[in-house]
DNA sequence: TGTACATCAGTGAACGCGCGTTCACTGATGTAC
DNA sequence: TGTACATCAGTGAACGCGCGTTCACTGATGTAC
C-alpha cells in the first residue's frame, strides 16, 4: 500500500493486469479527486469505479458500501488537516502565536480543499464510529486544543473552565472558514481567498485567550 | 396568502376541491416539514409533492422545479432568522449585551431549526440571485453587523477595519452552531443543547469587542 | 342575471436516467506437495 | 521444479428504485357581454 495516495495510478491501464494490485487506494483517489471536482453531494459509487477503471461491483470487495469508501476519504482528509494544523503549531512560539498559526492553518486547509473538510463534517454520510476515523479525528483536535490551553494543560481543576477558550478558537476559525466557503464574505472565485488573506488576521484579533 | 406558513393545511382533504387554493404554501411548509424530519440531502420533489397531497406534476405551476421551491423554503427561514435576532438585539442594551443576545439567538434558531439553517448556507441548492431571497438573508447580516459595531458605525473611515469585529462575532456564532449540530460536542441527542446552554456564554466571553 | 368561453391549476401516465447492490461467473495468484 | 487446486479480486449483466420533468388532458374559476 503506498503511503502517498496521489502516486496511485487512477487511470485504466492499456493492458492492465486483471487484478489491479492497489484498487483500495485509487478507489480513495478516485473519490477524493470526484468530491473536489463536482462536491460532496454528486459522490457516486458507480463514478467512481468508472474512474478507477474498474466495474460498478468492484468497489464492494475493499469497502463496505458506499458509506465505507467515504469514511476512508474522510480519514485521509482528517490526516492531512492534522498534519497541516501540527505543521503550523510546530512553526510558531508562545501560546497566542501558535492558536494563530493553527488558526490560520485551519482555514488555509478549508479552503484548499473544501469537499474533503465539507466530508469531514458530514456525520450523515460517513461511520463516525469507525476505529481510524475517530483516530486520526481525535488526534487533530488534541492538537487544536493543546495549543489553545497552552502552558495552562495540566494546572486547572475544571474541565468545562478550561475547555472554553478552546472551543472559542476553534468555533471562531471553523465559522470563518464555513463561512468564507458558503459565500458569505463574496461569491466571486477568489472572495473566499481574498477574506482569509486580509480579514482573518484582524478577526484573530478579536479572541481573547 | 396566510401570512403563517404554519396555519396552511398540507394534508390532502377528503373532498377537497380540484383547486387546492393555497398551493404554494403548502408546498413551501411540506417542503419544510420534509428537510426538518429528513434532512436537506433527502429533500425531493415528489416526496414533498405526496405531503402536500398533489400529483407530481402540480409544483412546476408554481415554482421552477426543485431549486424554485427549495430558494422559496430558504428564504422563510432567513426571514424567521432575522425576527429571531431582530427579537434577541431589541431585547438587550448596550453594544456586548446586544451582541450576546444576538449570538445566543443565533445559535438557538440553528439548533431549533437545524435543516433550515443548513439549506441557507448551501449555495449549491438554491438560487442566490433570487431577489427574494436577497433581501430576507441582506436584511439578517445587517441586524448582525449593527450590533457588532455598535455606536462606531457612522464614525470609522476605513470599511475593512470596522468590519473585522462583526466577522468575529459572526464567525465565532456561527462556527459554534455548526460544530454543535455535526456533532463536534457530542453525539447524544442533547449534547449540542447541553453545550448551548452552558458552553456558549463561557465562549462568548472569550470574544474581544 | 345568465351564459359563453378563456384561463388557470390541477391530473396521471409516461419518459429516460443514474443509482447501489446482487449474482453467477472467471481470470490471476499463490501455496502445498 | 512442476503441478493441482483453493482463494482472491475482478467482470458484466441484471434487479428494482425513486427521481425530475414532460405531455396531453380536464375540471374549476372568473370574466365579458
Amino acid at each position: 500500500m503506498p503511503a502517498d495516495l496521489d502516486s496511485v495510478n487512477i487511470e485504466p491501464e492499456k493492458g492492465r493486469a486483471y487484478h489491479h494490485g492497489a484498487l483500495r487506494d485509487a478507489l480513495i483517489a478516485a473519490a477524493r479527486d470526484l468530491i473536489e471536482e463536482r462536491g460532496v453531494d454528486a459522490f457516486s459509487l458507480r463514478e467512481t469505479a468508472r474512474r478507477a477503471g474498474v466495474s460498478p461491483a468492484a468497489p464492494a470487495h475493499h469497502f463496505d458500501g458506499t458509506r465505507g469508501l467515504l469514511t476512508a476519504v474522510a480519514a485521509g482528509a482528517f490526516r492531512d488537516f492534522g498534519d497541516a494544523l501540527a505543521a503550523a503549531d510546530g512553526s510558531a512560539r508562545g501560546r497566542t502565536a501558535r492558536i494563530r498559526a493553527q488558526g490560520l492553518a485551519y482555514v488555509r486547509f478549508a479552503l484548499d480543499h473544501p469537499a474533503r473538510f465539507d466530508l469531514m463534517w458530514r456525520r450523515g454520510l460517513i461511520d463516525g464510529d469507525d476505529p481510524d476515523l475517530k483516530a486520526v479525528a481525535d488526534r487533530a483536535f488534541l492538537i487544536l486544543d493543546r495549543a489553545a490551553r497552552g502552558a495552562e494543560e495540566a494546572t486547572h481543576g475544571s474541565a468545562d473552565v478550561e475547555l472554553a477558550p478552546s472551543i472559542a478558537a476553534w468555533s471562531l476559525v471553523h465559522g470563518f472558514a464555513r463561512l468564507a466557503m458558503e459565500g458569505a464574505f463574496g461569491t466571486e472565485p477568489d472572495a473566499a481567498e481574498r477574506a482569509a488573506e486580509t480579514m482573518l488576521p484582524r478577526v484573530l484579533d478579536h479572541l481573547a485567550l
